[in-house]
DNA sequence: GATGGACATGAAAATCATGTTCAGATAGTT
DNA sequence: AACTATCTGAACATGATTTTCATGTCCATC
């Protein structure tokens, strides 16, 4: 019981070395509590001073999600989002389209489900993806008004980071 | 009841002209049952004689999806794969990480507990996305020798559609 | 405290799916 | 046939992600 509750910002893979630049993302994505694009992200610690190579970040990233610590989804666009997962391992969120803000949703319905998908088809090792995407209470009433005024333009990608923390 | 019962390989969209490439990508989508990437539709195409520039597929694809009439997954690098819906609607697959072969799978329960979701969170106008991988039964002996045989290379992605039809 | 090699970084270039432009072809109508 | 709103496709643009590769850094060993 000496350094074994590791866990939170400490290397990306067991045996991975310990760079100022890792260090960075890793807690960039602890402290913020949304979904993050790469360049997002980048841009984020460039502001904060800690500046880190896209290519990096973008290295990081992928270790990380093979180190299966983050989540992942995928906007509209297809560029990818990723959160820190929380200890327990697999969620699944409901995603506003107008603001990116995010919650976690319960899916023990669905996992189960998912779990008993496999004796009906004869697959084996399946896996899922699920995402949710809806209006949050907060863009409601700005999207009333044809659907025009939150969705339009800017698709809910949180390329200016400061927008969707907090 | 003339030309009513169109639907199948009509035209793209009430209201636009039946040209000789909206008609192919149309029929080669019929006669296509599964899930294919616009490049390798497009290659499809050519091969058979029928050549349709890429731009077409893109638009002619673009616009089926519009009108609902495809379904839409992204493979695993992001890539769009289609197919065209089945009349019913909205359906979930079970696709084979090797071979790229895909079946409709049974959602009821998860429609249900996705309706729900909405009440719970004050969210509104919630859609969602579910997508499910696996290693079909034909593809599971070759996959056992250390996943190595069948996932490893081309991952799944039908861009030499030869393999995936029938 | 020098050395060597394994691992890490980041700027720049490569990839690659998808979107856009626009001059020329075409469908559908009169 | 003539007319015109659409449609087409080659070439180019875009933008996210990946690769390359020259250079830097860590660390164990001498
Ligand atoms: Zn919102
Ligand atoms: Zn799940
Ligand atoms: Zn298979
Ligand atoms: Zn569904």
């Amino acid at each position: 019981m000496s350094g074994a509750a590791a866990g939170r910002t400490d290397t990306v893979e067991p045996g991975a070395r310990r760079t100022r630049q890792r260090t960075a993302v890793l807690q960039a994505l602890v402290g913020f509590r949304d979904f993050i694009s790469a360049q997002a992200l980048c841009a984020l610690l460039t502001e904060a001073g800690v500046s880190v190579g896209l290519s990096t970040v973008y290295r990081t990233l992928r270790d990380l999600e093979r180190a299966g610590r983050l989540d992942v989804v995928r906007d509209e666009t297809g560029e990818r989002l990723y959160r820190e997962r929380p200890e327990d391992g697999h969620r699944h969120y409901l995603i506003c389209r107008c603001c990116g803000r995010s919650r976690a949703v319960d899916t023990e319905v669905v996992e189960a489900w998912a779990d008993r998908i496999g004796e009906h088809t004869g697959f084996t090792d399946v896996e899922h993806t699920l995402e949710l995407t809806g209006v949050c209470a907060g863009c409601a009433p700005s999207a009333q008004q044809g659907e025009t005024s939150c969705r339009q333009e800017s698709p809910r990608r949180p390329s200016d980071p400061r927008r969707s923390p907090r």
